[in-house]
DNA sequence: TCTCCTCGAGATCT
DNA sequence: CTCGAGGAGA
């Protein structure tokens, strides 16, 4: 198991906040491990309004390359004369305290300042964060996509054209205040809208024939079936409409009525214990009891299904 | 019905 | 990273 790094990073969080600080910052690429931070923007809201601001550039060790400078303005020239990150982090620190913190894929930013604060400061950024590109992937999915540009825009924001840290923190904050102003519209709230879903549509009783033309010979007719694991070659409910069609039944569990256990694959369950899953244990259990009950791996339920000379082609 | 798990797909940040 | 789909188990 991959050992979890940055162990003490804050929690991602759908709120609607009164107080937050507004981060972003500018770096030399994309990656927290090669490029370097060169400007760190913050603002600190109250209530909807700017209370107080923090706006840094940042000499990186290495040279800033052209595409960069295009993106953002930023020049070598302009850092020239800057303090490195580990002179001004603390200021950063103590800037932001223990308030949560708030940006666009904000956890870009939060990667890299956890990883410099950690290397220069020998300190954990441990505040708790709220992502509003998950807000807008939730209210605008219909638009061409998710930048905060294009948010911008949809809400009737005015962004400037540089990427520089305290311009993009205003564009994102007013971003953030629209977007809740939405939220309460829709009369919900961020939390409402975020919590989860039980998405369990699989449901065998909802599983009905599609054909009344049913061979009452087959050894599935009037059987109940029961699946565990993961079918190799179908989702398990075209797996239970094939037993449905023939005129079988199926159960979202193993009962004392279950005629047939296909088992799938279950390699990629770690909880599993001795290669069997509970079903397949409860199965073995009734069959010691006189039940009428077979377990069949999924290749062989193929062929009771399919016969034999269809499955070669599957 | 609820919580926990895994995987694959799909974006966004500079 | 986040989400949704789809599993298991209580």
């Amino acid at each position: 198991m991959p050992r979890k790094i940055r162990k003490f990073k804050g929690k991602s969080l759908a709120k609607d906040l009164a107080e937050y600080t507004v981060i972003d910052i500018e770096t030399t690429g994309l990656s927290t491990e090669y490029d370097e931070i060169i400007e760190i923007g913050a603002l600190k809201i109250k209530d909807g309004q700017v209370i107080d601001s923090y706006s840094q550039l940042v000499k990186p060790k290495y040279r800033i390359d052209e595409f960069i400078t295009k993106l953002t303005g930023i020049t070598n020239e302009m850092v020239a004369d800057k303090p490195k990150f580990i002179d001004i982090g603390m200021d950063f620190v103590n800037f932001i305290g223990n308030s949560i913190l708030l940006g666009q894929n904000v956890n870009f930013d939060i990667n890299f300042l956890y990883d410099r604060i950690y290397r220069d400061l020998n300190m954990h950024l441990e505040n708790d964060f709220v992502d509003i590109l998950r807000f807008s992937r939730k209210l605008f999915p219909e638009l061409k996509n998710r930048k905060l540009k294009t948010v911008a825009k949809h809400l009737n924001i005015e962004s400037i054209t540089s990427h520089r840290a305290i311009a993009d923190c205003e564009v994102t904050y007013k971003c953030y205040e629209e977007q809740l102003k939405i939220i309460k519209n829709m009369e919900t709230t961020p939390e409402l809208l975020f919590k989860k879903k039980h998405s369990h549509t699989l449901d065998a009783k909802d599983i009905v024939a599609t054909t009344n033309q049913f061979d009452q010979n087959h050894i599935l007719y009037n059987s109940v079936c029961a699946f565990t694991g993961k079918l190799e070659k179908m989702p398990r409910k075209e797996a239970m409409q094939l037993v449905v069609n023939i005129g079988g039944k199926c159960g979202n569990s193993l009962t004392k009525s279950t005629n047939f256990l296909i088992v799938g694959n279950f390699d990629y369950w770690s909880g599993i214990k001795n290669g069997k899953s509970s079903k397949q244990k409860k199965a073995e259990k009734y069959i010691l009891e006189g039940q009428d009950l077979k377990v069949i791996p999924e290749d062989v339920f193929y062929d009771m299904v399919l016969g034999e000379s269809d499955h070669n082609n599957l």
